[in-house]
DNA sequence: CTGAAAGCGCTTACAG
DNA sequence: CTGAAAGCGCTTACAG
């Protein structure tokens, strides 16, 4: 240790350890003399101020919260759904003060808190107060860890963990909607592009096994959707061409449209994301074919962006649902020791947006 | 405190409290029989396994790293450069398992560091090992705090503080070239985009008065490449109309592009960034200006869609810069306690890319 | 207004 | 292999 701490101030300026600590935190308790001269001293010997770490083992309180997501953080914030949930965290004013800790659950991260002795290697008690975790895979090790580690915390979209905070929508029942417009057009030829149905790397079509054991819950939830209101329709699942893109960007996006405009025939693209619909328009436009007279889009989430593009798609309030994540979150923290919270779920509605990419089938 | 502790858990078991911590972290220092019937009693107490700030106290070492930038989390990461340093930070392999702690220095914060008796009141130390402070205004009482606190520290591109570890390029230099592109290609008639000069919210025409008293560094730089430039080729300040967009988002960039082309007889455009230089050419777009035959339009940094834009700009390694500097920190972080690393900085080269927004004057 | 004690949760020598 | 001591840097009662 070659930093100076308090007590060697004190020693210095001839006063107890505490006094010093008052010098910083409780001006009040010392004369104004007492208090300058302590100062200087400490001036004269370099000394950092407090350390933080000392006061947070006293507290119990770090000043810092976690968010825990998956991808690198490079990756993770090129997609609009993370964007979301930090301006969500930003808007709470409670939250303005206190660090905002990443976690990027990348791979590495992830073995190692796997293979840790299962206590969890993951320490977070100490590093962050609470914290926030977006869009995990079901039984990601980190959600394990965190519960573990008794943590106050809040999951938006997935993991879904029965008694815990959660925020999220309908993607169910939203998928049905989504699809059933194009149903609703006369769209019987429909591929559909999701993201992401497990975190292992897979790109390409994908048969009804993948979905049944897919890891990503609001993905898994969404093809349900799908699968259900086109078996209403007296569609089967292998009528429906699924696409997997294997990653949330755009060009993992327009890869997967490539593959299904060029080698099925359809006539209507369900997205279960923007960035996934957007791609499929681009990829649409370079093979020449107009969008909405050849081909229907309709895509998931409604981000800024769409507006623009004109994308029919599905609204969900991404931002709201990271405010309300991040109020949880702060009740948490706010809550006397020893309190215990009852867990609460809440489900933002979501609603259809028909704007200039879908239209009646034709031909 | 209602949380079990590892001294809780060695009473219960009825063994030492290093024994509880040996059974975590050091499994060969006890029988396995030891180590599984400590682990058992901490189980069954709902011991939450080691709180990472006894640690850290011990230790000395946090875990975490902080990354410092001005704005907002949600409108920082909606930029370029931003995603580039959190890509180079997460390309460095020894950071893998260290937190990344973001500082978003909003204005609240700012306001509450500066009143802060003079000893500056963002408490760092303790709360991440070593920080990266990425494009702040000078003089930032962020920067000071930590100097003050002694922590390691990288600056990227501003400010710029003598004897600290800085990783940047020749703004000013870059600049000149940047410019000169445009009078080569015979333009005399030349309006300026920057995005801000001083974070206050100002937008619009500025003079030279604000250009001389601006705080933010590298646009500071840039436009003093851009006079020296046009001065050498007989065009004073006022011949420049320099529009400041008062952000670093497209619509700042298109507000200012607008003000600048319906209020300015203007050949040809230098702005401050891509995201500013395509915002540019978007308004262009819309005023029925097609680019580059009736306007040339140059930009900086030569961001991943500047290609697909075919925008005429300076190349920077963004990506490089942060993992260099991440590495600067970590060599630091790595250093024997009390060796003093002399600091360094590095300068990055630029370049001139010449795409298809910019053509010879015509006319 | 000032000082001495206790303790936050943990790890690391050091002795047996 | 096991245990008792010391101490990381600080804050908060508590006594004078």
């Amino acid at each position: 240790m070659a930093t100076v701490s308090m007590k060697d101030v004190a020693l210095a300026a001839g006063v107890s350890q505490p006094a010093v600590s008052y010098a910083y935190n409780r001006p009040a308790k010392l004369s104004e003399a007492q208090r300058k001269h302590i100062l200087e001293v400490a001036a004269k010997l370099g000394y950092p101020g407090p350390n933080v770490m000392g006061r947070s083992l006293r507290s119990g309180k770090v000043g810092a919260i976690g968010l825990m997501m998956m991808d690198k953080l490079s990756v993770a914030f090129a997609d609009p759904s993370a964007i979301a949930v930090l301006r969500g965290i930003s808007e709470i004013g409670e939250l303005e003060n206190v660090a905002l800790t990443l976690f990027p659950l990348n791979n590495k991260r992830l073995e190692s808190a796997k293979e840790a002795t299962n206590e969890g290697s993951l320490a977070l008690r100490g590093l962050v107060d609470g914290l926030i975790i977006s869009t995990l895979p079901d039984n990601h090790p980190a959600v394990l860890a965190t519960l573990k580690q008794k943590l106050p915390f809040v999951i938006i979209d997935s993991p879904l963990v029965d008694g815990t905070f959660f925020v999220g929508i309908d993607d169910r029942g939203a998928a049905r909607t989504q699809i059933q417009h194009l149903l609703d057009l006369g769209h019987r030829k429909i591929g559909i592009i999701i993201d992401r149905l497990n975190p292992d790397g897979y790109r390409g079509p994908i048969n009804e096994q993948r979905f049944r054991t897919a890891s990503e819950r609001i993905v898994r939830e969404r093809l349900t959707g799908y699968v259900e209101a086109a078996e209403a329709a007296g569609l089967g699942f292998d009528d429906l061409c699924v696409i997997e893109a294997g990653g949330l960007d755009s060009t993992s996006g327009q890869t997967a449209a490539f593959t299904l405009l060029t080698s099925n025939d359809v006539t209507a693209v369900v997205a279960c994301s923007d960035v996934m619909a957007m791609a499929c328009m681009k990829t649409a436009d370079a093979l020449q074919r107009p969008v909405p007279q050849t081909l229907s889009v309709i895509g998931f989430d409604d981000i800024p962006e769409a507006v623009q593009a004109g994308l029919t798609t599905i609204g969900q309030p991404m931002v709201e649902k990271a405010v309300f994540a991040a109020q949880m979150l702060t009740e948490q923290l706010n809550a006397p020791a020893g309190v215990h919270l009852e867990p609460r779920q809440k489900i933002f509605p979501t609603r259809l947006i028909v704007r200039h990419s879908t239209a009646r089938v034709t031909g």
